[in-house]
Parts: structure tokens; C-alpha cells; sequence
DNA sequence: CTGAAAGCGCTTACAG
DNA sequence: CTGAAAGCGCTTACAG
């Protein structure tokens, strides 16, 4: 690769000069900035990103740091849609490879010893260990569905309580009022505005509510499948569930059918995400949709913007959701007054 | 951050003996070297891997070059394959935030300026513009799902001829004879292969070809729709038929029963991926199983032999397929022999 | 408007 | 076994 170096030799300038040119400075003739630009085309030349990030201090890299799965369908679509907002940023994403079994490795050393410019926090706890020297850090951060602050760190979420409202409104409008909850896990914001949408969302209908309706699972398909097998257990079986993911949805429906009920006619079901696959699962399913690819742009954006000026303030984003009505939601069989 | 002068003033030493240390040169006293070890401990100091990256010309990062979107459930796998291999490696990934809209945009260019040790290549066209330049350089390149070999690049891809010949065999062991084949682009390796391994198979079991049941398409949904649609049409109707990818079974299954007709009771549907939803979809789907997590892993390990080791040929691998039969298959209504 | 020089944080012959 | 010095490819005051 030809250097900055060559560059100079080639043009008849100095180093000094090429750098210059490279960066826009306006104290160059218009005939020199010329001729250097000839000749960067010419000999192909592109600034080495190391050596300039030495000198900076950066290196136009945002990290990520996501302990779910790529195959989870949420991250995919997050990760979509970060590579979209990335596209003419001059940054690049970085996924750094954490070493797990390494009870010293720390995730900010990490970053910092990447000189990584920002980070993009999905997936994890509260109480996670690499948490708090982050958010302590001036490392500019964005967490994504968590409501974690920190003097750099914002983050951007869905509405999720007023998603599951709604849910529960639909079914409450189909004439349900045994509707069951199958929740993600309750010791972060999400999960427990999801499930407060809900026994507000009850409330609301005046419905009455049942411990043994509420079932915390883990957003995947078999925590879907653990917690409906206990829901069809039920001496008083609910007419719907609520699920607070796709996945677990999907994991509920094939519980339903394998047991020989079927889904809506026994059983309405409804999931959250409207991941790509509600739509072609069959029956298509019935969701509350947010707007994931929307939500990972937002994230790289505003995590930019506080890269690029120290004083933005780490933003707290919501956006918005809807519900999706396809073919896993139905009037109960018998719509029996309790 | 501390950096390695911090450090050698610290354990009075030189930075040059520190950066020995780091490196675990053998010509430094044992004293020596646990003193600074402790220092470094101390001061939590990670060497600046720009720094170090600068000099010796690398930077222990391999670059990604997908060009699929990665909602794309082979994508996902691929890169969750890929993030395993990677986790103790010492290598980080980095994906390449390509501005296609820019017609100069030089792929090698971007990763040599990112000092980029290697890269994993996939999706991309024969005839890919970016191609060419990378084949010529002396870039260590790992193709997956292609056959394109250069000095300095190899690929990995799966038994693609007889994974579908699997599919075929099963389809005629139950007694079809009509069996159609939705293919995947034919500019590439992969479709031609597979679409070998479908009219080798029909050859095998004695089973006429008909131009008219074979389509050409692009491994999407949407894809599997268009051309299901199409063979729902022709007069002779198959009675099975063969994808190259779940995701063009799923749309596939779909057009069938919005036409009225049920999987597998009047058409026989298999896929080809075995993606994490094959199993979920109701029916299940049969498909020919790729280990795509192991081809994730396994390219970036040799890519990571060949970036070490200028003198590793660039490997050609090829992982095991086989079929998985769900219930997306069964006998034909009619048992005719024709 | 242009360029010489110092410095970013490392590594690596080389001398001692 | 240890360290002084040059150099990787840039940027940035600063002097002219």
C-alpha cells in the first residue's frame, strides 16, 4: 500500500500537505489540493486507519456487545439495521470477541485497548459485572431495550407496556377474559413494563387477575413450550395468551397443537416482535409490532452523535408499537360471562 | 489508559523489556519479568492494539463481506458459527460498513486501510466487481458457498450434489415420480450443484425431467412464492417438490394452502438448510440439514491458519449434508404408476 | 500557503 | 539479560 509517504514524493509536497488535503483543511492552494488529490487517485493511496487513530485517539469503530445469539431473529434485524445506518458513516462495527471463561477479561479494557469510539449494548442484565466499570467510563454507550443511564450511556427502547395494552385490549374486544401472560424475565425494564401492560391492560377491562396466568419464561421457544405445557395444565385453562416474544409464541402454538387444541379456535395467541416469521408461520400470527431495524439505526445514530460531540446528551429514546391482528387470535368458543 | 512507558517507569524498567514481557520473549530474567507482570496487572494495562497493529503491520481483526442482509437465518447461523470460533482466539470481527452507492468503493482497498488480516467472503456474484482485486491480492479470503480459489483464498461449502439427491431419493422412495425443483441462482457453484444433484437423482430413480418443473429463483421467501405459483399452473401439477432453501419451502407451503391444497397429503414440500425455524413451522419441515455453524467455525479457523502461516494453502472443505425427514413429506395421493 | 519536527504507543534489531 | 534508538504512518502546532 502506498503511503502518505509516497504521496508526498509523488506530488512534490510535503507530508504535511497531503495530510491536509486528506482531511479538508481549507490552507491549501487550490493547485496544490489539486494535484495531491491527482495523485491519491493515482497511486490508490487510502490513510492508514491504525496510524491515524493513533494520533487521535480514535478509530471510527463502534463496538457491540451482544450476549444473546445471532440467531435470535430480534438481533438479527437490530443488527440490520445498524448495518444500514452504518453504511455512510466511515464507521465500522466491530464485534468483539469476549472470552467468557476469562474471569479477568474486561469488557471496557477491551474496547479501550480496541480504542473502540462507542458501544452498543443488547442482552444483558442489570446486574452484569462488565456493567458498571462501563457505565463509570467515558465510553459514549447505548444500551437497546434496557433503561441503563449513565453520564455516556443512554438508551432506546419500545413502548412497551402500551404494546401489551393493547394486545390485552384486542382480546378483552374478542370477548376473552381468561388470558394468560407468558413474560420474558422480570429483573430488567422490559420485562417488567410488559408485564404491567398487562395487569393494567386487565385492569382496564375489568378483568380479574390469576397468579397461576402469569408465567416468566425466557423470550425463547422452548421457554414458550415450558410455560404453556404448565398453562394447559390449569384446572381452568385460559381462552388466550399473551406471550412477550415471537419465539415463545411459536413455542406456545406447537404446545397447543400437539396437544390436540387448536390455535384460535381453543386457544388465541398472540407474540411480540412481528419478526420476520409471524407473517409466514402458519397460522400467521397475531403480534405486537416494533420496529426493530428502526430501533438499531436510532441507536448507531444517536451513539455517533455523542462520539462526534462530547456534550450530546446520551438520549432516551421510545419507540413506537402497534399491534399486528392476523390469524392466531379469535372469539373464545363459548362466550361464557363468568 | 496506562501506557507502556506508565508501565516501565512504574517497575523501573525499560519500555522495551515491558514490551518483551508482553510478548513473552525468553531473554528476560524471571525477576524481571514478574515484576513487570505485576505492574502491569497493577495498572491495568492493555497494550493499544492501533499501536502495536502499526508496526506490525496487522491488526488481529478479520473483516466480514456479506452481502446478504442478516435477517437471512444462513447468515445468522453462519456468523453465530463464526463468533464461537473467534471467542478465544484473539481475533475480533469486524464488518465492513461497505458505501456500494460509491461506484470507486474498493472492498480490499477499505480492508487494507483497516490493516484487515484476513476476510470471509459470502454471497457475492462470480462476476462481483469487488472480486477480481481481492483474488490478485495477497489477501488471506475464505469463500463460503462458492468455489472461487486464488493463491491466497480458499472456500468451504457443503455437500451440495448429494444433499439434494438425498432429497430426491426419499421423494421417490415414496412413491413420487412428479417432482419439481426450485433452485437457487444458477451463476454460482452452489445452484448448479444442487441442481445436479437433482437431475442426477431423478436419472438414478429412473424418473423423467421436464424442463417446465424446474425453476430458477433466489433462496427467498418471496422467491419460493413466485415460483410455486407458477408450478401450481401447469397442467400436469408435481406432486413434490425440492428447494434449495427452507425459506423458499416456507413460501413454497404457503402458495400450496392458499390454494386449497395441504402439505403433504397433495404435494410433498422439502428445504435445504435445516435454519433453526424448520423445525418450529407447522408442518415441520423436511429439509436437507447443513451444518452451517460448523462451516462458520471452520472457515474462520483456517482463515486464521493462513493469515499466521503465509506458507497454508487456502483450503478446499466441504461439510456433510443429510436429510431430515419431518413432515412435510409423505406419499402421493394417487400411487399411479404412469 | 507550505513544510520541518515532534509525537501518538508500540516493536525490534542492535549494542552493551 | 537490559535498554537506547529508529521506525511504523499518520496529525498538528509552529515557524517561516
Amino acid at each position: 500500500m502506498a503511503s502518505i509517504h509516497d504521496v508526498a514524493k509523488e506530488a512534490g509536497v510535503s507530508v504535511a500537505t497531503v495530510s491536509k488535503v486528506i482531511n479538508n483543511y481549507p490552507d491549501v492552494s487550490d493547485k496544490t489540493r489539486k494535484k495531491v488529490s491527482q495523485t491519491i487517485k493515482q497511486l490508490k493511496y487510502h490513510p492508514n486507519v491504525a496510524a491515524r487513530g493513533l494520533v487521535k485517539g480514535r478509530s471510527w469503530t463502534v463496538g457491540v456487545f451482544v450476549t444473546t445469539p445471532f440467531t435470535n431473529p430480534f438481533v438479527a434485524e437490530l443488527l440490520e439495521g445498524i448495518k444500514t445506518a452504518l453504511q455512510n458513516s466511515g464507521y465500522d462495527l466491530v464485534h468483539l470477541s469476549t472470552r467468557f471463561d476469562d474471569p479477568s477479561y474486561s469488557f471496557l479494557e477491551h474496547c479501550m485497548s480496541r480504542n473502540v469510539d462507542g458501544v452498543l449494548v443488547f442482552g444483558v442484565d442489570r446486574d452484569d459485572p462488565h456493567l458498571e466499570e462501563l457505565l463509570e467510563s467515558d465510553m459514549p454507550t447505548m444500551f437497546v431495550d434496557a433503561d441503563i443511564q449513565g453520564r455516556r450511556a443512554g438508551y432506546i427502547t419500545t413502548e412497551n407496556r402500551a404494546g401489551i395494552m393493547q394486545a390485552v385490549e384486542h382480546l378483552a374486544g374478542l370477548g376473552h377474559s381468561r388470558i394468560a401472560f407468558i413474560s420474558g424475565e422480570l429483573d430488567n425494564a422490559v420485562g417488567v413494563l410488559r408485564l404491567e401492560g398487562y395487569t393494567e391492560g386487565m385492569k382496564a377491562h375489568g378483568l380479574r387477575l390469576k397468579d397461576e396466568y402469569v408465567k416468566e419464561s425466557d423470550y425463547s421457544m422452548e421457554g414458550g413450550v415450558r410455560a404453556m405445557t404448565e398453562l394447559l395444565e390449569l384446572e381452568e385453562r385460559p381462552t388466550a395468551v399473551v406471550c412477550t416474544s415471537d419465539m415463545m409464541a411459536f413455542g406456545a402454538i406447537n404446545v397447543i397443537h400437539r396437544s390436540g387444541l387448536n390455535v384460535p379456535d381453543d386457544i388465541s395467541v398472540i407474540g411480540f416482535d412481528n419478526t420476520y416469521y409471524a407473517e409466514i408461520f402458519s397460522p400467521a400470527l397475531t403480534t405486537v409490532n416494533q420496529n426493530i431495524r428502526s430501533i438499531g439505526s436510532h441507536a448507531i445514530e444517536t451513539l455517533i452523535a455523542m462520539v462526534e460531540n462530547a456534550d450530546f446528551e446520551p438520549p432516551v429514546v421510545t419507540e413506537p408499537s402497534n399491534l399486528i391482528v392476523r390469524r392466531t387470535t379469535a372469539k373464545p368458543r363459548n362466550t361464557v360471562k363468568l
